[in-house]
DNA sequence: ATCTGTGTTGAC
DNA sequence: TCAACACAGATG
């Protein structure tokens, strides 16, 4: 009699059922035809759960290579870029959220909803006449600028357009330093948490706000190279306190520019009009649906 | 009974 | 770092 042991079948077709591996990067198979994610750090393998499709799987890993590793992070998907408002915002809602959170939210399958929550938030906290409503802290986009060739050259300044520069880092009369061309002194924190100090004032000869000195050592360590981005954020502790943003994206050779001069960028916001045409800010988002959901956002990185 | 996610290993 | 493979636990 035979136990069972070889239940009507081939045991050499059922025992090994080779897998179909992934073409994905992070996504692995399962035996039951779905597909998990995962990605590694610190030796460690960290899962970001299981889902039906191949591709959603690939998109989780993709979230979380760019909460890990940053924007360079190799991807499936084209990566996010803070030149496209709707991805703009989305990479304050990463920078916003820890690591724990971000994997948490993706094994739950709930990233995308804790998403559109946050836009709806930061749209609301807009109404409120630039005052924050509730205690959540996080970076909003001010500007970015795409650096000119003179911007990262041996003139040592970078020009801040005259419309964000006014907006958003206005100069008092007396600190525009028409005589002594003194100007102010901002701190801004980049990435990786470094502080940078820069001159900022105004040049009457050329009309021009401009960040002076130390902006060319932030060029060099940088390696900043023209056509590159340079984006100011600010952020708001859970005083009142704000804090001033620095981050630059080293713009690949062949690669362009999203949402730059061309394309049909609208914003049915009113005043805001640049000469490129575009103006993003990461907080102004299309109206969605918005649904509700509790969270409960403890611990942050 | 199924499915998820970990233990583990070896290739890169 | 990464995925293949095996399978211990978790889940329902």
């Amino acid at each position: 009699m035979d136990l069972g042991s070889s239940s009507g079948s081939n045991p050499t077709e059922e025992i090994s059922p080779k897998l179909p591996s992934s073409s994905y990067k992070g996504v692995v198979p399962q035996h039951n035809g779905r597909w998990g994610a995962q990605i590694y750090e610190h030796h460690r393998r960290i899962w970001l759960g299981t889902f039906a499709d191949e591709a959603e799987a690939a998109r989780a890993y993709d979230i979380a290579a760019q909460r890990f590793r940053g924007r360079d992070a190799a991807t499936n998907f084209p990566p996010l870029t803070e030149t496209d408002p709707e991805n703009a915002s989305e990479l304050t809602f990463l920078s916003a959220h820890s690591k724990v959170e971000i994997v948490d939210m993706l094994r739950k399958h709930t990233y995308h909803e804790e998403l559109r929550h946050s836009r709806r938030n930061q749209q609301l906290g807009r109404n409120v006449g630039g005052r924050r409503t509730g205690t959540w802290s996080e970076r909003e986009l001010l500007f970015y600028k795409v650096v000119t060739p003179s911007d990262v050259g041996k003139l040592n300044r970078l020009v801040i357009p005259k419309q964000h520069a006014e907006k958003h880092f206005p100069l008092r009369e007396g600190d525009k330093g028409e005589e002594g061309n003194k100007g102010v002194l901002l701190n801004f924190e980049d990435a990786q948490g470094k502080v940078w100090r820069f001159r900022y004032s105004y040049w009457n000869s050329s009309q021009s706000y401009v960040l002076t000195k130390g902006w060319s050592r932030f060029v060099k360590e940088k390696g900043l190279n023209p056509g590159d981005v340079v984006s100011f954020w600010r952020y708001f502790d859970g005083s009142d306190m704000m804090q001033l943003l620095i981050d630059c994206k080293n713009v690949q050779p062949g690669e362009e520019f999203a949402a730059s001069s061309s394309s049909d960028v609208q914003m049915n916001e009113s005043e805001e009009n640049d000469d490129q045409g575009v103006r993003l800010f990461g907080v102004n988002i299309a109206s969605s649906p918005g649904g509700s959901s509790s969270r409960g956002n403890t611990e942050n990185r």
